[in-house]
DNA sequence: GCGACAG
DNA sequence: ATCTTGTCGC
């Protein structure tokens, strides 16, 4: 990895399904304004436009930052999807109000799926796209691993 | 009125 | 999200 920035800070805003950018948005834009290189593409921990007013954290922070970003999130908000395959690599569309919100993406064999969706600057297809290279046999995109362990203080800003 | 509900 | 060892599978 090229750079690491954790921020630390008290939140006020409670947890409410649909509201997350209001908890967790401010430490993550003072972090980001930190960064030395401005990222090609963030991973968001949460969903992009797969969102019932169609505005996640993932859509609310890259108009925002102005940075293209994805909404990767380990579960599902709102919309619908069939079934989907075993293997790694399969997906079926998310929908909701009879509208293509995202994808539910089978990012590893035999795990649960991750929820992708846009959220700023990047397609539903590039976005699966880059989901499932950074993944590397994990369920979880490595900028998102990674981010993670070092807010848990289970890495070094460094290794 | 009864569930569902990102982190 | 968080509490948390061992255990199942490749």
């Amino acid at each position: 990895m090229v750079g690491v920035e954790v921020v630390q800070g008290s939140i006020d805003f409670p947890y409410v399904p649909g509201l997350l950018s209001f908890r967790e948005s401010p430490l993550i834009i003072e972090a980001c304004e930190r960064l030395s290189v401005t990222p090609d593409l963030v991973f968001v921990d949460g969903q992009g436009i797969a969102h019932p007013r169609r505005f996640g954290i993932a859509a609310h922070l890259g108009l925002l930052l102005d940075i293209p970003t994805i909404g990767c999130a380990k579960s599902r908000l709102c919309g619908t999807h069939r079934e989907l395959g075993i293997e790694a690599g399969c997906f079926e569309e998310l929908t909701d109000d009879n509208e293509t919100i995202g994808v539910a993406l089978r990012t590893r064999h035999g795990t649960m799926p991750v929820y992708v969706s846009i959220g700023h600057k990047i397609g539903l297809e590039e976005a699966i796209y880059w989901v499932m290279k950074c993944c590397r046999g994990y369920r979880l995109p490595e900028p998102t691993r990674l981010a993670h362990q070092v807010a848990g203080g289970n890495l070094n800003a460094g290794t």
